[in-house]
RNA sequence: GCGCCCGUAGCUCAGCUGGAUAGAGUGCCGGACUACGAAUCCGUAGGUCGCAGGUUCGAAUCCUGCCGGGCGCGCCA
């Protein structure tokens, strides 16, 4: 309808042209609206004042001439007027949108799919946490931003692949299998020393314990040296698959997961070090290895390879991407908490030196998560081993609510989760607010069956019964799904569902409240609403959908 | 000191690729269930959009400077 909107208004700024009442054929884009206020209509355009310039004609006096050679074949247009320094404001027949509700039941779930990324191969990488203990909240956080983002990016035309990092190398797995060396000691009733760099959760005494069992205790009574790495490939593959476990709990999974250890088994990492020596992009200095990344916007130069002769993390990222180029993505998107921020001038610069355009790699950097309980702060301490885990959340509050509070916020605004408000069940936990909307639908279609309304099998031709202004309006709300999908996929911002879905679901709960949509004496309005309702159940599930939340019959 | 994010109603936040009278929830006050689920709805009240300049026909939105809060600035990850 917008577009046809369009295509009627260019006409006729076509045929002012023609006629020489435009001098200039320098239309701007026809740029429609929606005003913020009904009583300026139900689209609105600025163009007039856009062309001022270009036609030298005041901007009223084009907004007359646009609207007198109006055209509209398709009779969608109730009435015009020109507003205010030059807006055109177009009101919509009422019956003009009825065609949203066949759409909306014709492409069913598929409803407010676009082709915005025209096939673009896009790889997404989330959570990505150390394997070294439980995933928290702001993983949780993280995961709910990836996944839906996924999942809207996908329904946006993109070519979608959602990527794992397991950061199974470097130091931090030797401080875990020391970690879990020294607690198997302390079960054969050694006495040790466990320092604080170790990690103190009881998850590790468990691993430990668990490791004792299947390997005997003569892998506790080796040396130190020969028993590290046993102990951190058992324990980073039993906690990888924890978190495997807790992000499928939790709704999110992945099509691949990437091991950073891989990258340095294949020699992928020494070989990129060798290259990128020869174009002279890694330079030696005080016995460590820089990268030039100052040459590409960073601050200043990048150790990788340090002088005791250990990669950073930062090398195996400079392959790990220049990897994922090489897999045949065209573009490159990372999940990272806001910490790492300064991170990515670095990252970029390692995108553009292995080749490829800076922009072709981005980061949603996701602000951090303050965990309350009832409003009052709740201790968060990784070093004590004392963390309200990822799993503890979404056993207590509920996968549907945790991931719809995640994204109830932009990503890039700190987001303050109470424990106590999500497990409510009323308008402070917006979740059930929108679930609401879905089950009560289900249930007054539970209603008609068993009055036995003669509705069945209906696809109304004559929808005319749908004629107050709340039914116009809840029309209007589902017409501007599609277009809220397009924002969130070409913008990456979940929470534009999220809010669509609220003010839509209050746009029924207020229909809901005001009209009866079953009636025995009026079949014909009966069967008009039933058809509206099931489209308003439809789009509510398909944006659930894309937020990972799900859509009950009943609560 | 430098960098990134944030600053909008008492509180929590939308709106930010410039549009008309700045929105929602919550909280306060007052209403609506003998018909489809009251986990709902309706109404009243509540604002120097942090401050000051600039660009523009038009700024919460863009630019600059300041103020306040958070997070970073390692041969850690």
């Amino acid at each position: 309808m917008k577009n046809a909107l369009k295509e009627t208004i260019l006409a006729a700024a076509m045929v002012d042209h023609e006629k020489g009442i435009f001098p200039s054929s320098d239309f701007c884009e026809v740029v429609l609206e929606e005003p913020k206020a009904d009583s300026h209509g139900d689209w609105s355009t600025n163009m007039a004042m856009q062309m001022a310039k270009a036609q030298r004609m005041s901007p009223r006096k084009i907004a007359e001439t646009l609207i007198g050679h109006l055209d509209d074949k398709k009779g969608i247009i109730d009435r015009t007027e020109i507003a205010g320094p030059g807006f055109i404001n177009f009101f919509i027949r009422p019956s003009a949108w009825y065609p949203v509700l066949a759409a909306i039941h014709e492409q069913d779930d598929q409803y407010g799919r676009c082709d915005l990324g025209k096939g673009t191969r896009i790889q997404i990488e989330f959570v990505s946490s150390n394997p070294t203990g439980p995933l928290h909240v702001g993983h949780g956080r993280g995961g709910a931003v990836g996944d839906s983002t996924a999942n809207i990016l996908s329904f946006c035309g993109f070519d979608v692949q959602k990527e794992y990092y397991i950061n199974d190398s470097g130091r931090q797995i030797q401080t875990l299998g020391m970690s879990v060396y020294l607690r198997g000691k302390e079960l054969l009733g050694e006495t040790v020393a466990f320092p604080d760099t170790c990690y103190q959760g009881d998850y590790i005494r468990d691993l430990a314990g668990e490791l004792l069992e299947r390997e005997g205790r003569e892998l506790f009574e080796k040396s130190e040296a020969e028993a590290i790495m046993p102990c951190a490939r058992y324990a980073a593959q039993k906690i990888t698959e924890g978190m495997r476990a807790d992000l499928v709990d939790f709704g999110v999974t992945f099509d691949q997961w990437f091991s950073e250890q891989s990258l340095y088994d294949s020699g992928r990492v020494a070989g990129d070090i060798r290259d990128f020596k020869e174009k002279g992009l890694i330079y030696e200095k005080d016995g460590a290895l820089w990268f030039k990344t100052s040459d590409y916007g960073d601050e200043k130069d990048r150790v990788v390879v340090r002088q005791n002769g250990q990669t950073t993390y930062f090398a195996s990222d400079i392959t790990y991407h220049k990897e994922k180029f090489e897999r045949g993505f065209q573009k490159v998107i990372d999940v990272w908490g806001a910490d790492h921020h300064g991170y990515i001038p670095r990252m970029k610069a390692a995108v553009e030196a292995s080749g490829y355009d800076r922009d072709q790699f981005d980061v949603l950097l996701v602000q951090l998560v303050n965990l309350l309980r009832a409003g009052q702060p709740v201790a968060m301490s990784t070093r004590a081993g004392e963390f309200v885990t990822l799993a503890d959340v979404v056993k207590e509050v509920g996968r549907d609510a945790a991931r719809f509070i995640f994204l109830t916020r932009h990503y890039e605004s700190s987001l303050d989760f109470d424990l106590e408000l999500a497990k409510q069940k009323t308008n402070d936990n917006p979740v059930y607010y929108v679930q609401y909307v879905h089950a009560r639908i289900s249930s007054i279609h539970r209603k008609s069956e068993s009055d036995r309304l003669d509705v069945s099998g209906f696809a109304p031709s004559d929808l005319s019964a749908l004629e107050t202004p709340e039914d116009i309006a809840l029309i209007k709300a589902l017409a501007r799904y599609p277009e809220t999908v397009g924002t969130a996929g070409a913008l990456m911002e979940p929470h534009r569902i999220t809010y669509y879905l609220m003010t839509l679901a209050a746009a029924f709960h207020t229909y809901y409240n005001r009209h009866r949509v079953l009636s025995e004496d009026d079949l014909k309005l009966t069967r008009a609403r039933l058809y509206l309702i099931a489209a308003v159940q439809k789009v509510i599930r398909n944006g659930l959908a894309l937020l990972g939340v799900s859509a009950p019959d009943a609560m």
